[in-house]
RNA sequence: GGGCCCGUCGCCCAGCCAGGAUAGGGCGCCGGCCUUCUAAGCCGGUGGUCCGGGGUUCAAAUCCCCGCGGGCCCGCCA
């Protein structure tokens, strides 16, 4: 219908505004037919009345039906909607899915680029929680949809090891005096920085108290006092998680005259390489990457190809020669008495405001290159990562998945690489912005050590699941159902996260992750599951011919589940090019919906008609497969049986 | 003070970018369905001033403007 739109509009000499395609949709009623075009829509370009339009194009549409004898289309209103030949849509499509396997649903992009997809990067100090699932889930999605779509992706984790938290980390462990983790590497680690923090945070409130009480200005003093009991009661929180531990960096910290200075010298010392702190922040951050890669590879099965070290980056000399470049570039600037880049002049150009999504009003401060002591800033290294990430892999287009609250740093960055001549890069670096995740009645703080931790979420869930499997788990052996009942947990959970749209915030309630009713991960899977095990019963094979196509074009429900199952590779590329998991989500969602409704209705197997039988074979193989694959695009495992 | 995102049945969400044919799902609630390919399922019912107000248009949940409510950002943190 799209390209007909296209043609007619092409001999026009006419170019329409939008792409005709996203002007397909379904009628409101199944009685209009299967598809629709609002032909109104592109009359008034082509000079037309609405009818005119209609028919002309109705006409078009028939002759293009006509010769794939694939359906008739007709005119209402100002729509042409169209009938799909039933019989001959499905032998199309069968054929398809026999001849491309379990390839059927990829249509590859006209252009293969080479995409960087970085996720997840969390700052290696405490585990990984809810909010860092969701980048994770939504990036590895991403990564699966451009691949795809034909696409060479590779995927890569920022261990952003130079920050000030990093150094928090290891002071710490240097007060401990070891480092021999109890239990999952990760969550020591994040246990022995948010005591470090705490008490940190602490000392310092105690000298601002003494230094207003000193002065007499005992409002303020009472304020900061009511502070600092809070912050005492963490600590004390803290202590009762493990008291020995607590204890030893307390004393420690007791007898440092000042921790602050000591922090800052540490990472000067990392910057410049020095070797006992390097072997100390390093052992540490690759502590807590070890807990990291458990949880995403071994239990999420989200894996990258690439760690990049912060670290090596500075060591190589790259965020230093990116200095030096902006030093030559003309947007070289002083700002607080600080090296920094200006952008006043370059975001007054409109295109690359536009480019860019700067709002027309806003103004974007200038960069700060480098702290006072000599040492870099994230943003800094974040420009030359940048450039390394497009060099590194010969990539086309970056995307970066990161949470919407870094919007301003990223537009600098993009802003940055302009100013130092680096157009192409600045805008095929995309930053992908999902919202916050949040969990009903916590107050989340890292540096406080309260989180729920996402391994913890994921054992409720997995937890949760077993105790489904188990209550049907007929015939399943106890590692079939393990690794079930690990399938449907993680499952709900990433589904949960990708049902909703990355620019809304989100509530994360383990309640309804863990209804595994409809609208879930397990409603689909089951679903999976049980088109699987009609397939396994059947014991018989459609692809050998045999197959009754006449049988495609009722009930209704057989019909619109060929309908709809047909859709996929047009859904995978779509959400694939404009980067939208959760048009799987609701893609799947529909498919269940009608499978589920029509299985029981119109039995497989014991269908007496062979060709009848086999066709419905098929439909199930068929819908088995684009279940299958649309999980599988969204990094969820679908399970035979469950 | 400036900017970004969000606001749709009691609750959670889709639809909005690319305006059109009675605004869709799920949860909840009410009522049915396990001798027939797994009831994590199916069938039926209940429920909406699309945050408010203007404007553009033959036509607005969708576009524009002004408000209101929630989240986030504006650091020599990351």
């Amino acid at each position: 219908m799209a390209s007909s739109a296209s043609s007619l509009a092409e001999e026009k000499g006419v170019k329409l505004e939008e792409n005709p395609e996203y002007l397909v949709s379904e009628p409101p009623r199944p009685e209009y037919g299967d598809l629709s075009f609002p032909a109104f829509r592109i009359a008034r370009p082509l000079g037309m009345k609405s009818m005119e339009a209609a028919s002309l194009l109705a006409e078009r549409i028939n002759d293009a039906l006509k010769r794939l004898s694939l359906g008739l289309a007709s005119v209402m209103g100002g729509y042409v909607n169209v009938r799909l030949e039933a019989p001959r849509l499905a032998s199309m499509t069968m054929e398809a899915y026999r001849r491309l396997g379990e390839r059927f649903g990829e249509v590859p992009a006209e252009r293969s680029l080479r995409i960087v997809v970085e996720h997840t990067s969390a700052n290696p100090i405490h585990p990984l929680h809810i909010g860092h699932a969701r980048n994770a889930v939504l990036g590895d999605s991403l990564a699966r949809l451009l691949e795809a779509r034909g696409h060479v992706v590779q995927r890569r984790f920022y261990v952003d090891d130079m920050g000030r938290q990093v150094a928090v980390l290891a002071y710490g462990l240097r007060l401990l005096g070891f480092m021999k983790p109890e239990g999952k590497p990760d969550h020591w680690i994040g246990l022995v920085y948010a005591i470090t923090h705490t008490l940190l945070d602490i000392r310092k409130l105690k000298d601002i108290v003494d230094e207003l009480r000193r002065n007499g200005r005992d409002e303020e003093t009472r304020g900061k006092i009511r502070e600092l009991d809070e912050l005492v009661a963490d600590a004390s929180e803290l202590r009762e998680k493990e008291p020995g531990l607590f204890d030893r960096i307390a004393d420690a910290m007791a007898k440092d005259p000042s921790p602050e200075r000591n922090i800052s010298r540490l990472m000067v010392l990392y910057e410049q390489g020095d070797p006992e702190v390097k072997k100390l922040f390093r052992e540490a951050v690759e502590k807590c990457i070890e807990g990291f890669r458990e949880t995403l590879e071994d239990r999420m099965g989200i894996r990258f190809d690439k760690w990049d070290w912060e670290s090596d980056l500075s060591w190589s000399g790259m965020v230093g020669r990116i200095i030096e470049e902006a030093r030559r570039s003309p947007y070289y600037t002083t700002y607080k008495g600080s090296e920094a880049l200006d952008f006043s002049e370059i975001q007054r150009d409109p295109e690359i405001r536009e480019k860019l999504r700067i709002p027309s009003s806003y103004d974007i401060p200038p960069l700060i290159l480098r702290r006072s002591d000599g040492t870099t800033l994230y943003t800094t290294r974040d420009i030359a990562y940048s450039l390394y990430k497009f060099r590194d892999f010969n990539a086309d287009k970056v995307i970066n998945v990161i949470a919407a609250e870094q919007r301003l740093p990223q537009i600098q960055i993009r802003l940055a690489l302009i100013a130092l001549g680096y157009r192409r890069e600045a805008f095929n670096l995309i930053h992908y912005a999902h919202e916050m995740v949040s969990l009903p009645g916590v107050r989340m703080s890292g540096r406080r050590g309260r989180y729920v931790s996402l391994d913890q979420l994921l054992d409720a869930a997995v937890e949760r699941a077993r105790i489904e499997v188990e209550k049907r788990a007929r015939s399943m052996a106890p590692s079939e159902a393990d690794r079930a009942a690990r399938i449907v947990g993680v499952g709900a959970v990433k589904y949960a996260l990708l049902s909703i749209a990355a620019q809304k915030p989100m509530t994360f309630s383990l309640e309804e992750a863990l209804d595994f009713e409809r609208n879930s991960a397990p409603y689909i899977q089951y679903a999976h599951a049980r088109a699987a095990n009609i397939l396994a019963k059947a014991k018989e094979d459609w692809g050998e011919g045999g197959v009754e196509w006449e049988e495609a074009s009722a009930p209704p429900i057989r019909r619109r589940l060929l309908l709809q199952a047909s859709r996929t590779p047009y859904i995978i590329a779509k959400a694939a090019d404009e980067l939208r998991p959760e048009l799987i989500v609701s893609h799947l969602g529909r498919i269940a919906d009608i499978f589920n409704s029509w299985y029981p209705l119109d039995p497989v197997i014991q269908e007496k008609n062979r060709g009848a039988r086999l066709y419905k074979l098929a439909l199930v193989d068929l819908t088995r497969h684009v279940l299958a694959k649309g999980l599988h695009l969204l990094g969820i495992e679908a399970p035979e049986k469950m």
